[in-house]
DNA sequence: ATCAATACATTGTATTTCTATGTATTTACA
DNA sequence: TGTAAATACATAGAAATACAATGTATTGAT
């Protein structure tokens, strides 16, 4: 895991824009999905995770279903139009300011098409 | 300017970053040169700048002299040897995490190479 | 049977940047 | 010459965010 601080201000996006990907998914899932596309270096924590999704939720960003396996609830998040509209949003604020970082810090870097 | 919260954790590798290209440089002069790179996107305010940077004297990164304009004093930052390494590792930081939001969430973006 | 993984949750803390406010000097220009 | 804008520093308090620690409970693997 990177500086802790990094995170900062770009859990909500990363949060929206990944349901905005796949459709629905649950909190536990969504931490999996990170850790597995970051490769490891980006580990959501329960106490970052669902505080997040709850605030989403309230402002009217996300709505969930309970789906229950078994006994086990998991409660699968999706995105309201609000939500889908923020997202636009907020993905471009967010690609502005890593280009404009980029230009600023790392010039010559030329971050990888994978 | 974007979502005051993305600058969070990148403010002290930006402020690092800088003096190690320039040198020394004082306060105001390092938000004019920020604001400039940025082209106007990043405003560093007074009330972000100057804790961040007695926080880093304080942390044995950087070091001032003083020089006076007149009556005025301007108080030239630059880095110690600790500051030099830490300036070093924040920026490899910084950059895997950008590399790695770029993969999640903009596999696709080709970040310009200005 | 037991341990690891799954799946949710909350409280309190630390850190960070910003807002607001303040002092004072220098420069531009009307 | 007077005044506004820019220069240059500073601090106190507020707001936001993610984390650490802790908790409950179920399911799957061995």
């Amino acid at each position: 895991m990177y500086n802790k601080e990094l995170l900062k201000g770009t859990l909500t996006t990363i949060v929206l824009k990944l349901l905005a990907k796949e459709g629905k998914m649950y909190g536990y899932e969504l931490a999996q999905k990170v850790k597995e596309m970051s490769d490891e270096k980006i580990l959501l924590k329960d106490g970052s995770l669902y505080p997040a999704l709850h605030k989403l939720t309230k402002d009217g960003l996300l709505q969930f279903e309970e789906q229950y396996i078994g006994k086990r609830v998991r409660k699968y998040y999706y995105l309201t139009p609000a939500g889908t509209e923020r997202e636009q949003v907020e993905s471009e604020q967010l690609k502005a300011f890593m280009s404009t970082l980029k230009n600023m810090l790392f010039p010559d870097f030329n971050f990888q098409l994978q």
